[in-house]
DNA sequence: ATATCAACTT
């Protein structure tokens, strides 16, 4: 190879020529040292030096300055090879150094100087290619610096040329294979995917006795990794060495923990999340945070086994639950209708009799107003928020509001959800446009669509809020169950011109023309839908499947089906509900149970709707005992909760046939598994014991309505009045009514 | 990352 200083070599007759550029001048200037009596100090020696390699071009000759160079300690000509601008400049004088090194001098400087080379022509446009240096150093035998493999190994990987950093990292010193070239390698590897590689190296890295242990880098490197956004699951190798770092007292922060462990359970990865929390855990550094992310992936698949253990564990291993923690519990409960049991975590709480006092936030209040509310107890929602205020000092923020609201809204009562609503305004609350929706949609379904519409109109005047998709898709809706299509089809327009249109607009037209018993107009609007761009989902399929099957036009449902397969929208269990629905209605259980298999085949386990349809087709065909029996191999050989529909199905069925006390038993297997009886329930059970005529069972019943607050309708009304005033007895339903009216204004 | 509005199936 052709190199600077052997081209140099052949001038080596010019040594003696002082040089053109050295003038006098210049050399007095040069000389640092005041009394020139002294001899110049090494330092001195290194500027100098460092000045003339940088204005001179062949200094080499200047024998003078050889001689001086030689006589400086490694550290020093470190420092010169450093200030040279240039790669060239620093190559030469690479070049330099290494041909004349004497024997004894340690080659301790070359690498260094070396490395400095490597630097910049990192910085240079056109430097000497970085192969061509790579080489080099083999050539020449100078063994590569830590510094110097890690920019080699970068450059190699900005040029994809993988391989070739391997076999450097391989080719290296054994001293020189630091943790920073390591990390540098493995940040690489993983970034370009190449997870073997990286596996064996973490692997190695991590091992008990190795000389270079990992540190917080390596952690980070790793962890960037493992939390980018589409990584697949070649990542999970990597995941189970994370335990290994503890060994070398390197943990990771709770924060990327929290971070690491949410997106596995994201990704449906709960056990890879399991596992990993355990392994962390013995270390005794773990907090609430990520104990909270796996608890929270658990009730995602509603695993409450598993949510008990890592409770207990947190327990044993002295993490404290926090507020986030009890948040997600007593949501639990409050989404399992377990109320009471949410009312008493929170009392519990505040009085820190299990060993941790936490002061709930507005957030714990709201998640136990709204579990109050949706289980018809608005009345005690609102008192709790009473009690947030002046107990605790707690001030309720739209949200508590928008809960009661629609609490009030649902149990019929607007001019209570009315007077929340300006109530709002005294204490400075601003409602936004889900407090809007919340009222416009109990508006509706009460039946008082101008209202609605009233109030819309004057929210957007006077707060400024304007509607959504929501609130236009509640209206739309509405318009569509009174038959008016027209005002439904102004809405519908009105809202295209507002801007952007929305899915929703396209949904709730054809949800509502669906809903208006006219499917084909759905279908149509649908079509419309398409041509605008909007690809019609799941829910919108299975809207118009719905609405054919209702209507019995099994071909247009097939259609349907078909169109949606073509659109690689894959049918899910409602879809399937749906299917196999109007075939049990139909009779026709041979092929309700062909796509019951092909359900399950498509990975979609039976839910508590498959059985409740199939259950209420065998009551419909007069097979009450098949029903009797698929609800009791529900029960015993799936996971299924039996809800209140099922309930009310078999209880139903069972009260027209005269089975009331095994209706009555059923009821309390209900109460015991903790599903709320609701009014249809009672509906079927009154109409039921008033064949027989059975008073005592109505008084139990009528009282656990009242202190259920479960509202009779006019269904329960008619089915007493007809057999009280039968019986003489009418005093019996005013006092019920007026009782129930009563407990309702309490609040 | 624990709370509020609409929407499909018994």
């Amino acid at each position: 190879m052709k190199t600077p200083i052997s081209a140099s070599k052949r001038y080596v007759h010019r040594l003696l020529k002082p040089h053109k550029y050295f003038t006098t001048t210049h050399l007095r200037r040069l000389s640092v040292a005041p009394d020139s009596t002294q001899p110049p100090s090494q330092e001195e020696l290194t500027e100098t030096a460092i000045t003339q390699l940088k204005i001179t071009e062949d200094w080499t000759s200047n024998t003078n300055l050889h001689y001086q160079l030689l006589s400086l300690p490694p550290q020093s000509l470190i420092k010169i090879a450093r200030h040279l601008e240039t790669s060239n400049k620093a190559l030469k004088f690479f070049h330099f150094i290494h041909d004349n090194q004497s024997p004894s001098l340690s080659q301790l400087p070359l690498p260094s100087i070396f490395q400095t080379v490597i630097e910049l022509a990192m910085r240079e446009e056109d430097s000497v290619p970085l192969v061509d240096l790579f080489n080099l150093s083999k050539e020449l035998k100078v063994p590569l610096t830590s510094n110097s493999a890690i920019l080699l190994i970068r450059y190699f990987f900005h040029v994809k040329k993988v391989q070739e950093s391997l076999e450097l990292y391989n080719e290296l010193e054994p001293h020189a294979k630091n943790t920073n070239v390591k990390n540098t390698l493995l940040g690489l590897l993983l970034k370009s995917n190449r997870f073997e590689d990286a596996h064996k190296l973490l692997d190695e890295m991590l091992q008990s006795d190795t000389k270079f242990p990992p540190n917080e880098t390596t952690l980070s490197v790793v962890f960037s990794v493992l939390l980018r956004w589409n990584c697949g699951k070649e990542d999970e190798k990597i995941l189970g060495l994370i335990p290994k770092f503890g060994i070398h007292g390197v943990f990771p922060c709770n924060v990327w923990l929290t971070q690491l462990i949410t997106r596995l359970c994201r990704s449906h990865r709960n056990d890879k999340a399991w596992d990993l929390l355990h392994e962390l855990i013995k270390f005794g550094k773990l907090e609430a945070g990520p104990c909270n992310a796996l608890l929270s992936g658990l009730s995602r698949e509603r695993n409450y086994k598993r949510i008990n253990l890592v409770l207990n564990e947190m327990k044993e291993n002295n993490i404290k639950p926090d507020i986030v923690t009890f948040g997600m519990l007593v949501n639990h409960l409050c989404k399992a209708h377990r109320v009471d049991d949410a009312l008493d975590m929170l009392k519990k709480m505040k009085e820190g009799s299990d060993g941790i006092s936490i002061k709930p936030d507005v957030i714990l209040y709201n998640t136990v107003i709204d579990g109050l509310c949706k289980v018809g107890r608005q009345a005690e929602g609102f008192l709790l928020m009473e009690q947030m205020k002046s107990e605790h000092n707690c001030a309720p923020n739209v949200v508590t509001y928008n809960c009661l609201i629609d609490g009030f809204c649902k149990s019929g009562e607007i001019e209570r959800a009315h007077e929340l609503f300006d109530q709002m305004d005294k204490e400075n609350v601003a409602p936004n446009v889900i407090t809007m929706n919340t009222l416009v949609d109990g508006m509706c379904k009460n039946g008082r669509i101008s209202n609605a519409m009233e109030f819309f109109r004057k929210m957007q005047e006077e707060k400024g809020i304007k509607g959504n998709a929501v609130t236009y898709s509640t209206l739309i809706s509405a318009f569509c169950n009174v038959n008016n299509m027209d005002r439904a089809m102004r809405l519908f327009d009105e809202m295209e011109s507002l801007g952007s249109p929305d899915a929703l607009a396209y949904y709730s037209l054809i949800s509502g023309l669906t809903l208006a018993g006219r499917p084909d107009d759905a279908a149509f609007i649908a079509s419309k839908m398409k041509k605008s761009g909007f690809l019609p989902d799941l829910l919108t399929y299975n809207t118009l499947i719905g609405g054919f099957c209702r209507k019995k036009k099994l071909d247009k449902a097939v259609e349907i089906l078909k169109d949606m397969e073509d659109s690689k929208i894959k049918p899910d269990s409602v879809t399937y509900n749906t299917l196999i629905s109007y075939f049990t209605q139909n009779g026709d259980f041979g092929t309700a149970h062909k796509f019951l298999k092909q359900m399950v085949k498509d990975g979609n386990a039976p839910t508590v709707v498959t059985y409740g349809t199939l259950i209420h087709g065998h009551c419909l065909a007069g097979n009450l005992d098949e029903g009797l029996n698929l609800f009791e191999e529900m029960i015993r050989t799936s996971k299924v909760v039996p809800n209140n529909v099922i309930y009310n199905i078999l209880i139903d069925s069972l009260c027209k046939c005269g089975k009331v006390d095994h209706a009555l038993s059923l009821m309390d297997g209900m109460l015991e598994k903790g599903v709320a009886p609701n009014t249809t329930t009672y509906n079927a059970m009154l109409k039921g014991i008033s064949s027989r005529n059975r008073l005592k069972d109505a008084e139990r019943l009528m009282n656990q309505m009242t202190t259920q607050a479960c509202n009779p309708d006019y269904i329960t009304i008619e089915i007493l009045n007809d057999w009280f005033s039968a019986i003489g007895e009418a005093d019996r339903l005013k006092q019920f009514v007026q009782g129930f009216q009563a407990s309702s204004s309490a609040a």
